[in-house]
DNA sequence: ACAATAGTGTCTGTAAGACACTATTAG
DNA sequence: CTAATAGTGTCTTACAGACACTATTGT
């Protein structure tokens, strides 16, 4: 019995919240194929290395993070054979959900990198579809999930926490109504105590993430 | 630079409700590694194989089925270093629901097949997480999709319906509440005008699936 | 008649959405 | 002061859960 040889790398699509607006994290590719195009960050799979970990290295070498900050969780696998022009390569995909960092620098194989708004299109290989796919998962989670919080520096307001939705699903949400649903529902969030200063406005309470793992009951979209 | 070299495979998680119960598909392993312990059906992906060509042709051959019937998804993948003796083996797991059928045939790999009751343990290679992930999975998307009706026969009665529910969550539900939410949440079931005969009890109308891919609102656990 | 299951109606508590209103800051 | 954002209270409507009641069959 012959077992057809494949080539296994992970993909990552890394959502953050900029202005208002949902972005990824693009590369432009400093090699064959599809050199030049804007692609999702990546790489093969090392010899040794388990999928979680080969995507955690190359969250880090593109942005610089290693800490437990944000959110990885894998998204699903594409193989298509012909999906990559050297051969049978099956894909990883992870998503990541990071707070907003300064701007990415670019990694080994890549020619730049940059927080491109979730609309572009004509990635290479069949990235257009992975995003796709990453954007619906998160706008899906964040209903019954508290990852929302995912998007938020370790001490957030609530108003930021609204932000965060109303960019993801692209609309504008009551803010009273949302006040007291995120600081009512169980283990979305807990006040820290502190408040901001300096802002317009009257000083918002600032709050950490939860410990529930489910929104319940969920926010509704 | 060198790609290290990969095996890949689908496994299946494919339940069915049996006797009140979660069931699932296990084949007695015909060859090493694992030699005769029970496992999860599943093969190498062909060299020109699509991952989701190869997890339905494992399930035809596997249970006979070719059709639409049921519903198939993809789980996740699995490629922890170590976890196949043979080398480095990603599997992709794939999901699959379908209605009770007869029992199932041996594969040209396998020993024996069995639909188990779902606690088992002590599986091949990691199956026994990959079948708790795909249990949680089915779990969770009874709630906000009409997947339910993927684990009844074409036509099929409320209280079928509520059966696969009261298997999956493990508990009693009330009928009365149940038939409510199920035949007015829009695009769960469609009447067919026919209806049961020969039963114990009142006769039963038919439903089929409709056609909503989201429950609105969702059921709740 | 009786057991069994299907299906409807009614009540109550909880939560979502709309929105008036108060609170506290910057400028 | 005004503009701006935070936070609370109130009302209406919708739905989940509990459960009384009616409907229609087999035995």
């Amino acid at each position: 019995m012959s077992y057809p040889v494949f080539a296994v790398t992970v993909d990552l699509v890394v959502l953050t919240v900029r202005d208002g607006a949902l972005h990824v994290l693009l590369v432009q590719r400093g090699c064959e194929p599809y050199l030049g195009r804007w692609a999702l960050p990546g790489g093969f799979v090392h010899a040794d290395e388990d999928l979680t970990t080969a995507a955690r290295r190359e969250l880090g070498e593109e942005t610089g993070l290693d800490g437990p900050a944000g959110h990885l969780e894998q998204l699903g696998s594409y193989g298509d054979p012909g999906r990559d022009p050297r051969g049978r390569v099956v894909t990883v995909a992870y998503l990541a959900l990071l707070p907003d960092l300064p701007s990415p620098t670019a990694g080994t194989d890549a020619a730049a990198a940059e927080w491109a708004p979730i609309g572009r299109r004509g990635l290479a290989f069949d990235h257009d579809r992975i995003l796709a796919d990453g954007v619906e998962r998160a706008r899906s989670k964040l209903e019954y999930t508290p990852l929302a919080t995912a998007f938020c520096p370790p001490e957030f307001t609530i108003g930021a926490l609204r932000g965060v939705y109303e960019a993801v699903w692209g609309g504008p949400i009551d803010p009273r109504n949302f006040h007291r649903k995120a600081t009512t529902t169980p283990g979305f969030v807990e006040p820290t105590g502190r408040s901001t200063e300096g802002e317009p406005g009257r000083p918002a309470r600032l709050y950490q993430r939860g410990e529930a793992t489910r929104l319940n009951p969920p926010m509704s979209r």
